[in-house]
DNA sequence: GATATCCCTATTTTT
DNA sequence: TAGGGATATC
């Protein structure tokens, strides 16, 4: 163990005057997010409730820290996106002239992995090492599995996304294997020892071949900061100041993290809401926050309680809401915009006609001057919003969507990534598999001993050693391969250039492997190309991929300069955090939300009332929620849908029941005959869904009279 | 040993 | 509805 030398550290002191401070800080806050902005040092938790300027509030703390001395770069701020880290920090540079922009931050995974790329040889790992990404975790765990012929009994044995979901959940919520089977996976108990043995295998594989998953990136990190002490000084004293956004979100072993991270200084500031914790099945329990006081001594709480956000009635549905839950959560939001429309409860007939009924809304809210970058529609989950989507399609209305597919996860994406991975990490096994099978007549066992004579055989990886066991039938395409890799290797081939050389020897296996829809996939290579011109070096841009996912739908879209911004479609989860002036929240289906995966589980329909209290304080002016009453489902054909349950029992004065009426439907009322053709896309023009919003006040809202002629 | 084809099944949320 | 497993064919 390396001798320690302390070096004084009152040149980094901070002043703490706050004689030129440039903010008026009292001005720009109420009395208690000032407290919590200007609080001194020591742990601070700061209890905000959705809409009370918790953001607000930790940039003008960000500010306050760097006006009274703390260097920027001794500022660790840990969110739940990157996107909500530079966020931020940009605005906190806003106010201060552009020093904040040298604050530290991320997501937790981000800033773990920046301390693992500098530490990982104290682990056993190359500093190098690859960041597997869901589906390449799993991947690799079905390798092993084939490999070490696992599933061989008579039982089912899980499959592979099943197993990384097992592992990660165990890892996530701090038990033992036996704990999580036991609890969450029953029907495996029986195959205990042998995922035991398989978990075993897995880690192994990871350490000889430079990969850690996603856990690993939290999990390693802590191991390095428990068992080597003089990494963990060095780290946390460079964490003077630890400030963590969403803390009802982070679990067991974030916690740790945080603890670790601020375990010199002892300045920590967490800011949370216990009623919007929605990260359980990641490990995340609401309780955390109110342990904090227990773990960290002396903690200052601060309690922010004024909504800025929604208007009076969107509050006291969100407080109806809250109250269902068994647990009570003490939150008395109030605020002072006391008049607005009453959120609309809007049953659709089916899927097509809630999306044409959104699609409407939207148009009509342009209209009247709100922009469609101002307006979301949240669902539970991704497929929710494919019938809106087609829809939006159809009427060329812009649209980007959060919590569906990442560009990396698409296939022919991480076949290119793949080869890059493979140069920057050539002992990553999982990636030359990738790479090795896309080439015709190379399958498991060949791309095996390649790999076997790639990274043992050669001294250089990246050539291929005379007797290779390889036949003519590919052998040409092979020396292409490794000529290209060692192209995209050479020093003075920018991470572009890379990625283009990669992008010109996979065309025709691309073209050959997706056969039938290649030509719309390819666009997205060139994005790729392009995305690549932001990175300095490979290693960067291949983390950031992984760390910070694209959604695919944002480049659908290719927003040009002038181009208007988009409608926001988003999952719950990913609308965390957000404000839109109207939301539309569609699918609340019992069923849906609550998820019915969620009803099994303890605990889950709490979860899942919580995933609506953040979906409905999302809104500032309008929300609208909407379901089917009819949907198709593959065998049965069509049936008849439950609204949520909570939505249920709330009075008609606090969420407001909206009849839909198809302009030139004949006068029928409801349509309860599954077959009702009626509804059906008939006249994709005519239609005339809710009324507008200025009828809503007074009686029955159901008179579609003023619907006025429609602009398309 | 690689690949084409067919059938079955499970189906949330994210770093 | 796709992705995985099993089977048949090259």
């Amino acid at each position: 163990m390396a001798r320690r030398i302390v070096l004084s550290s009152d040149r980094d002191e901070p002043s703490g005057s706050t004689e030129d401070l440039t903010i008026e800080y009292a001005e720009a806050l109420n009395e208690q997010q000032y407290a919590a902005a200007t609080a001194g040092k020591g742990p601070l938790l700061i209890v905000a409730g959705a809409g009370t300027g918790k953001t607000r509030t930790l940039i003008y703390r960000l500010a306050y820290l760097v006006e009274t001395g703390t260097r920027p770069q001794q500022i660790v701020l840990l969110t739940f996106t990157r996107r909500a880290a530079n966020d931020m920090t940009a605005r906190a540079s806003n106010l201060l002239d552009g020093r904040c922009e040298k604050v530290r931050g991320g997501t937790f995974h981000a800033f773990c992995l920046e301390v693992l790329r500098q530490h990982a040889e104290a682990l056993g790992f190359p500093r190098n090492f690859t960041v597997l990404d869901a589906a390449d975790a799993a991947d690799v765990l079905s390798v092993i599995r084939t490999r070490g012929e696992y599933g061989d009994g008579e039982e089912r044995f899980p499959q592979k996304n099943t197993l990384y979901s097992m592992f990660s959940s165990a890892t996530n919520r701090d038990e033992t294997l036996g704990e999580t089977i036991t609890k969450r996976y029953p029907q495996f108990t029986s195959l205990h020892a042998e995922l035991k043995a398989l978990r075993d295998a897995y880690r192994r594989y990871k350490k000889e071949h430079g990969l850690m998953d996603f856990d690993d990136l939290l999990e390693r990190t802590l191991e390095l900061l428990e068992t080597d002490d003089d990494v963990r000084h060095q780290v946390a004293s460079r964490c003077r100041h630890v400030l963590v956004d969403e803390y009802q979100d982070t679990n067991a072993l974030q916690a740790e993290l945080v603890k670790k991270f601020s375990s010199v200084h002892g300045n920590v500031t967490v800011v949370g809401d216990d009623a919007q914790s929605i990260y359980k099945f990641r490990g995340a329990d609401f309780r955390n926050i109110f342990r904090f006081p227990d773990e960290f001594d002396d903690t200052e709480v601060v309690k922010l309680e004024h909504n800025y956000r929604s208007t009076q009635p969107i509050l006291d549905l969100a407080n109806r809401v809250i109250e269902q839950a068994e647990r009570s959560y003490d939150k008395t939001l109030f605020t002072e915009k006391t008049e607005g429309e009453l959120p609309a409860l809007v049953p659709a007939a089916d899927g097509d006609m809630e999306a044409r009924f959104v699609a409407e809304m939207v148009l009509r809210l342009r209209e009247d001057g709100v922009p469609l970058s101002d307006v979301a529609v949240l669902f539970r989950s991704s497929h929710n919003a494919y019938d809106l989507e087609v829809e939006l399609n159809q009427r060329n209305i812009p649209f980007v969507k959060y919590g569906g597919m990442k560009l990396n996860e698409a296939a022919h994406i991480k076949d290119v990534l793949a080869h890059l991975k493979v140069v920057e990490n050539p002992q990553d096994a999982a990636s030359w598999n990738r790479a090795l099978q896309l080439i015709h007549g190379i399958g498991p066992k060949t791309a095996q001993s390649l790999i076997e004579w790639t990274t043992e055989a050669a001294e250089d990886p990246l050539t291929l050693g005379d007797g290779a066991p390889f036949s003519d039938r590919y052998a040409a395409r092979l020396k292409q391969l490794f000529s290209t890799l060692r192209h995209v290797r050479s020093d003075d081939t920018s991470v572009t250039e890379q990625v283009e050389a990669i992008l010109d020897y996979y065309q025709p296996l691309f073209e050959n492997k997706y056969a039938d829809d290649h030509p719309k996939r390819a666009p997205d290579l060139e994005h790729l190309a392009g995305l690549a011109a932001n990175h300095e070096s490979r290693q960067r841009f291949l983390s950031s991929l992984t760390l910070d996912p694209i959604e695919l739908t944002a480049l659908d879209q290719e927003t040009g300069e002038d181009d208007e911004p988009p409608l926001v479609l988003s999952t719950i989860h990913s609308a965390k955090g957000l404000e839109f002036h109207t939301v539309f929240l569609i699918r609340a289906l019992d069923g849906t939300i609550p998820s019915r995966h969620a009803l099994r589980e303890p605990g889950g329909v709490d979860e899942e009332l919580r995933l609506f209290y953040v979906a409905v304080t999302r809104a500032e002016e309008g929300l609208f929620i909407s379901y089917p009453m009819t949907q198709y489902r593959r065998g049965q054909g069509e049936y008849m849908t439950t609204p949520s349950r909570f939505v249920e029992d709330l009075p008609d004065d606090v969420l407001e029941p909206v009849q839909l009426v198809e302009e030139d439907a004949v006068d029928e009322n409801a349509p309860d005959a599954p077959e009702g053709g009626d509804t059906l896309p008939s006249s994709r023009n005519g239609e005339a869904p809710a009324p507008p919003e200025s009828t809503r006040d007074d009686g029955p809202p159901d008179d579609p009279a003023d619907a006025d002629g429609l602009p398309f």
